[in-house]
DNA sequence: CTGTATCCTCCAAGATACTG
DNA sequence: CAGTATCTTGGAGGATACAG
C-alpha cells in the first residue's frame, strides 16, 4: 500500500471520495432511510429524527436535493404541504445503507466489548 | 415514519448509532481499506493516505485500536517498526465498505450530473 | 521512524427567535 | 406548516516544531 490506490481514493472526483460528502454527515444516511417507505413532509421527518433542529433539516434536505438523492414537491393549497421523495438515485442508496446497519446489528456487541477493554 | 425506527437509531446503543462514531470521520474507512492487502507501517499507511498528518494518523489509528479494529504491534528492534493491521472484526467491515464503494463507483456519473443541474 | 505537543482554523450542528 | 435569520460552540482536522 505504498502506491495510490486503484481507483485513487484522493483523486477529488473519485467516487470513494465523494461518499463522506453527502453520507459522511450526521443525518443523510438516516434521511435516506426515513424515506424509503414512502414521501415524508417536513414535519414528519423531523419526529423519527428527533432532535434535528429545523435548520439542519432543511440544510440536509437541500443538500440531498441538490445531489439527486431526494425529490422536493410542495402542494399547493390552504395549508402549506410539502413532500420529499427518495429519487431512484435515491432509492439505490437503500441497499448499501442496509449492508452498513445489518454489519453494525451483527457486531456492535463486539464493537463494546472491544470499547470497555 | 412518525414512529421510532426500529431499532431505533436515537438508542445511544443502536448499532447506526454507532457508525457515525468511527466511520463517519474522514480516515476511518480509507484506513481500514489500506490494510486490507496486509500489516501496514506508520509510515506507509501515509503515503496513500497523501495529506494525513501525523497527528490525526495516530488519532484515528488509536480509535480504530481502542474500537477493535486495529491491532498495533511495536518490533523492538534497532530502528522503530510499528505495525498496523486489521483484526477479524476490522476484516469484517470490508465487505460492507466494499458495497459502499461500489454503490459509488456505479452512480457517480448521475451524482455529478446531479449537482451540476 | 513513530510519534507528542501546541496552536489555529473552519464549519457542522444546535439554540433561539422570527416569518409568510 | 415549513421554513429563515442569527448567534454560538465543540471538536475534527491541519501546520509546525520537537522528542525518544
Amino acid at each position: 500500500m505504498t502506491e495510490p490506490l486503484d481507483p485513487d481514493m484522493f483523486d477529488p472526483l473519485c467516487p470513494s471520495g465523494l461518499m463522506p460528502i453527502r453520507l459522511g454527515d450526521k443525518w443523510s444516511g438516516m434521511i435516506i432511510r426515513c424515506l424509503e417507505q414512502g414521501p415524508r413532509r417536513f414535519s414528519e421527518l423531523r419526529v423519527p429524527l428527533r432532535g434535528i433542529s429545523a435548520k439542519v433539516l432543511t440544510q440536509s434536505l437541500r443538500a440531498l436535493e441538490r445531489d439527486g438523492f431526494v425529490l422536493r414537491t410542495a402542494h399547493s393549497g390552504p395549508v402549506q404541504r410539502v413532500e420529499y421523495a427518495l429519487t431512484p438515485l435515491g432509492r439505490s442508496l437503500i441497499e448499501p445503507l442496509n449492508t452498513m446497519c445489518a454489519w453494525a446489528e451483527e457486531h456492535w456487541e463486539e464493537l463494546l466489548d472491544a470499547r470497555e477493554a
